[in-house]
DNA sequence: CGTATGGTTGAGGTAATTCAACCTGTGTGG
DNA sequence: CCACACAGGTTGAATTACCTCAACCATACG
């Protein structure tokens, strides 16, 4: 069914109406398809290494990717979170700058680089579309920047939370009301900036607190999403 | 000389290189700068404010801007600096989510946001500078991120001197050995998430240790840079 | 001259880090 | 099947970098 030829399966692709190239005609999409080839990712593996060459650019059909840098004493900070429908490589720099690493198993649609690139100037309502993706990721870098400035382990945590809730639940806003936690301590941490103990024992505290129940190291159960919400204002 | 009819000088923008609309053949410019119109901000003067209709965009030209955050409690935090040649203005949002305010005295060529809009999808060549700039603060975006995480105030405020040193030397990647800060303590503060008092203190150590020498409030030569330079990292 | 704005300096408190021990589940090899 | 190792997680005690609060200084400006 998938991968008839070279191309792909736009047709059965769980994200073609939301991502990037949701924006073009049908004959142009069938057209960027011929270019692409999908892949499987188990959690954990490496899809681009920093400073490594970059011939190449994604759309992420499911699972969950994580951006991140590695600092020189070896600390990994994440950037951004990749969910379904979005878009990874940096279309312009040479070399790679951040590590994206799959955090759950995970498809993506890959693209040659310079295929990708022809692309956009062929088709105008590409570049516009990942223009307006582009917009959405910087946003959400700023709101990153504007949460890390001065507030608490425990607001941080929170919002969280919530936004992995949020992404949970198949319905925009709804948090869901229990969900495994994709993360481990130690990548919530380095989304975070804060450190893994820290994290455990603000989660403690949320429990405590009767915000959450936990169940085993990856279940969350939200008791009272709407306090989760006031904590993480 | 300028604005003659409606239109905008480029021929004597200084920024005509870089910016946007240097992706755009001469007879394009012409017609998009019928849109535009050049304007001065006084310092501390408001661009764009947060929760206000977006009505416009623009491209700065000459000065120095920044976007920043009022949380809850009245904190502000800067989110980000926008240099000459920087374009600001959410495109696709209808409402502007952050301040937009003059740091300097600054001079901005503003476009309504129905005909940018409309210019974009009329010159694919706009919509790829744009992408292209778009990713470029996304970038910046990140690193200021991967800056917060873990980082000591000392490491902080030596990369935002080091940052505003090369912003003020005019060759690309030399600093200047001696420059005014454009920015109070306060933003200085704001921007690293940090308080006034922690950057004074810091400031007071690298003078201390001969990293710089400070002249009056705003006043900075460096005296070491290679040490600045090793302190960022 | 007086007020305002921005900056410095000091003392004390605190949230988060660091260091360290211990727990839990899972997979592996004897 | 048990023993063991290992990765991820929790918990405690001590430390510290930064914040908060507060006083004071400098420069500019009406």
């Amino acid at each position: 069914m998938e991968g008839i030829g070279a191309g792909l399966a736009c047709a059965s692709c769980p994200v073609r109406e939301r991502a990037a190239c949701a924006a073009l005609t049908s004959a142009e999409r069938e057209d960027l398809a011929q270019l692409g080839r999908a892949r499987s990712y188990a959690r954990g593996e490496t899809i681009f290494a920093a400073g490594e060459n970059l011939d190449a650019c994604a759309t992420l059909t499911g699972g969950l990717l994580k951006i991140s840098n590695i600092d020189g004493e070896g600390n990994e900070r994440i950037l951004s979170l990749i969910h379904p429908a979005g878009f990874v490589g940096e279309m312009f720099a040479p070399v790679a700058h951040h590590e994206v690493v799959a955090l759950t198993d995970s498809r993506l649609c890959l693209f040659p680089r310079r295929d990708y690139e022809a692309a956009i100037e062929r088709y105008p309502a590409l570049a516009q579309a990942l223009l307006r993706r582009s917009a959405s990721d910087l946003y959400d870098a700023r709101a990153q920047i504007a949460l890390d400035s001065r507030r608490s382990a425990g607001v941080k945590l929170a919002s969280l939370l919530l936004a992995l809730a949020r992404a949970a639940s198949h319905s925009p806003c709804h948090p869901a009301e229990s969900f495994e936690l994709p993360l481990t301590r130690g990548e919530m941490a380095g989304l975070l900036g804060l450190t893994i103990e820290t994290v455990s024992r603000q989660l403690g505290r949320l429990e405590e607190e009767g915000v959450l129940v936990r169940d085993g190291a990856r279940g969350i159960q939200l008791t009272d999403a709407a306090r989760l919400e006031a904590l993480a204002a």
